[in-house]
DNA sequence: GGCAGCATATGATTGAAATCATATTCCAGA
DNA sequence: TCTGGAATATGATTTCAATCATATGCTGCC
């Protein structure tokens, strides 16, 4: 099933695609047809600046939605390509905008993106802090430690060589425990 | 006039308050009323970890919106406090949730959280760019660096000192031109 | 006009995270 | 059951950004 809040939209606007790795979803300047919500594999947002150079805008992952703002602009303003093979779903960015004149709609899109902002908001102002210790400390009373410790590494853009230190000198310092290998928490 | 999309509900929706440093805007676990527009001054959202942590989730600046995630929320799940005196407009939460009726405030909703996330997503990746100097190019590609440099450097999470060397190393590197004290373009 | 404060700018030193390396455990799949 | 890959874990070394320091230009304000 899609994620909230494309749920509530009727099947007729899906579009199911296999993707294979290579695979070009849409170009900068191209029109837009959509959004896309990534089932599996893993996809990569790229824009190419004025000399040529690349910058990664965004890595897509499993049950994970991108090009939300496409619906809401007549060009993709980023290369969309497919890294690893898998499954999407393409939703049509008429059927999003007609939904808008569904009050449950809009709601569940408007809590959803809410909360995602929130959301980038606190893992930004978590990114800020500059050392590795409090970093994880606060990536840990911010629940961000919910998957494995690499995942919980890279969100906080740190290595998982530096996360694993932290964790240590935090357990070591009592503030966390480590009940069972690759689990920690709050002491 | 408020940022959009609340310029676009009813003024009953709002109301003024000036607010002094120190100010507590609502508590963790508060009822909630409604999200709120910073029009000057300083405010920033903390949560109160398990253990007494604090940890500040967000920074809200001139001209724009927090805790909107309240708007879909019983109770406000972090503390405001005012850090600098100025002014606020604090919008209904019904009056938000009501306005989800209207698909062009629906729409307009819709695209700005859209545009904001796109745009969080893209800082992010920017930010994970471990050198210095390959940051403050993506910053520049990105087009990041409207105003001083001191908020760039910021924005990139970077101190202002490596910002500077990185431009200056780029301009030697004939990547970027220096026309002028404190303006820097793509070569 | 003079002063305070901030942005710009760069040099020297330090410290902490990245990198490189290696070992073990765990799990999925052939 | 064996095997390969990924996660967990930690040690050694290096690199590079943070930090500390200092100077100058610019702006607003009293």
């Amino acid at each position: 099933m899609l994620p909230e809040p494309y749920d509530l939209l009727p099947t007729t606007a899906r579009q199911s695609h296999t993707i294979a790795a290579g695979d070009v979803l849409f170009r900068q300047g191209a029109r837009t047809l959509g959004l896309y919500v990534l089932i599996t594999g893993r996809v990569h947002l790229e824009r190419v600046g004025p000399n040529g150079e690349r910058l990664i805008i965004h890595r897509a992952t499993s049950g994970t939605s991108f090009a939300e703002a496409s619906v809401f602009s007549e060009r993709y303003h980023c290369d969309a390509i497919v890294m690893d093979a898998g499954e999407l779903v393409r939703i049509d960015k008429s059927a999003v905008l007609a939904a808008f004149a569904n009050p449950d709609f809009a709601r569940a899109y408007g809590r959803h993106a809410a909360q995602q902002v929130q959301a980038h908001r606190q893992i930004m102002g978590i990114v800020g802090i500059r050392r590795a210790e409090d970093r994880v400390m606060a990536g840990i009373v911010a629940g961000l430690l919910d998957g494995t410790v690499v995942d919980f590494a890279a969100r906080l853009q740190l290595t998982h060589e530096a996360t694993y230190r932290a964790l240590r000198a935090l357990v070591e310092a009592g503030r966390v425990t480590n009940p069972s290998r690759g689990t920690y928490r709050l002491a």
